[in-house]
DNA sequence: AGACGTAGGTTACGGAGAGGTAAGTTACGC
DNA sequence: GCGTAACTTACCTCTCCGTAACCTACGTCT
């Protein structure tokens, strides 16, 4: 096997690994294992398994960008709302390792602001998104942080619950009621939400 | 110190140390010498690393159901739904570590569903309460599990994120957007959500 | 043809730290 | 004085990350 494909098969190898046990509990021998390959290859192309584990992060994290940034590029604000929703859905289901990757504890140094995964690092890129939106439309833009948050977490969920059983409903359904909840919220939010009673 | 004594002081030391590491790479030397303590009296009190971890997981459920049983006791839907979201973000406030444990990835053998942290059940609780809501007012009530596990994953992630920063927004002003896009969206859901375009 | 360099790989080990346990120790009430 | 509750020291075994040293097949150049 060359470089590359045996370097390619590892991460593979790598993400199917980490997605079953999470990071600390995976040794880099069971990697090498799997790949049917002893240990010191896996240091030789990654320097070790937080190494490895980085790529692999980085690797998802690019691969969920672009299917949603692909899927906001047009449309209505509705369509882009529910695209996003749908190409989120679509990323759980055609790479269930790589998401269970980026929702399970990553190690002390990846964690950031009380963070425990990855995956709450949308956050920040939703609410810039927000941001603009919200100015625009006379809404309070120090609060976008948390709409851009609870949306994430929402998706983010739900996807976890759905990708477990996928059989359960349709991806489309599933889609259509999440952006059917987050749309109606937004849409519909008074300008300055007061607490009842 | 008696008995007793010392089994809550291991609770307590042991959640703070579950918190800060996270289930696997916490150590029961950490533990103890957290406690000031040596390593055979946790053993002695909670049979090993997993049995402390259970106890603590289960006392912080309960803690948490408690909380937000007692807030939507009574009031309007509208009224039980914001004082839940409250009663949450409370208690995020009050345990931030006890929180941190229920978020955080827990052992393989209470893993279910393909949910890697504890906090994912309450989404079958809150199905519960939909499922009856639901059917009065006319919606699937299949779908119900959706909703339930929209809601959750929101004030979860929304708690996680303004819990390592509290001071960033006053509690009720987050729980309040946090009711709001939740109510509306569920208030103005049509009846049988259709994927535009 | 035959020596040789190199890419790709293995075996074997070191050091550290984990979970868990057996045996022994202190202090105190009766 | 003695038993018992609370606790410690010391250890066993296992597994982990990471590395040093060695090996093998194959294309290449003389």
């Amino acid at each position: 096997m060359t470089h590359a494909e045996r370097r390619a098969q590892l991460i593979q190898v790598g993400r199917a690994v980490f997605a079953k046990h999470g990071y600390e509990p995976t040794s880099v021998e069971e990697i090498a294992r799997e790949a049917k390959v002893s240990k010191p290859i896996v240091y030789e192309h990654f320097g070790g398994k937080e190494g490895l584990y980085a790529i692999i992060v980085d690797r998802e994290m690019d691969s969920l960008y672009l299917r949603i940034s692909d899927a906001i590029a047009e449309g209505s604000p509705r369509q882009r709302f529910e695209q996003a929703v749908l190409a989120f859905l679509t990323y759980v289901e055609d790479e269930p390792d790589g998401f269970a990757v980026l929702t399970r504890d990553a190690p002390m140094q990846m964690r950031g602001r009380g963070m425990p995964s990855v995956i709450s690092d949308l956050g920040t890129r939703v609410r810039d998104i927000f941001n603009e939106q919200f100015k625009t439309l006379g809404y309070d833009a120090k609060v976008a942080p948390i709409y851009a948050h609870a949306l994430i977490g929402m998706v983010t969920l739900v996807g976890q619950w759905w990708g477990s059983d996928p059989r359960r409903f349709k991806k489309e359904v599933v889609a259509s009621h999440l952006a059917a909840i987050g749309w109606m919220g937004l849409r519909h939010l008074p300008q300055k939400p007061q607490r009842i009673q």
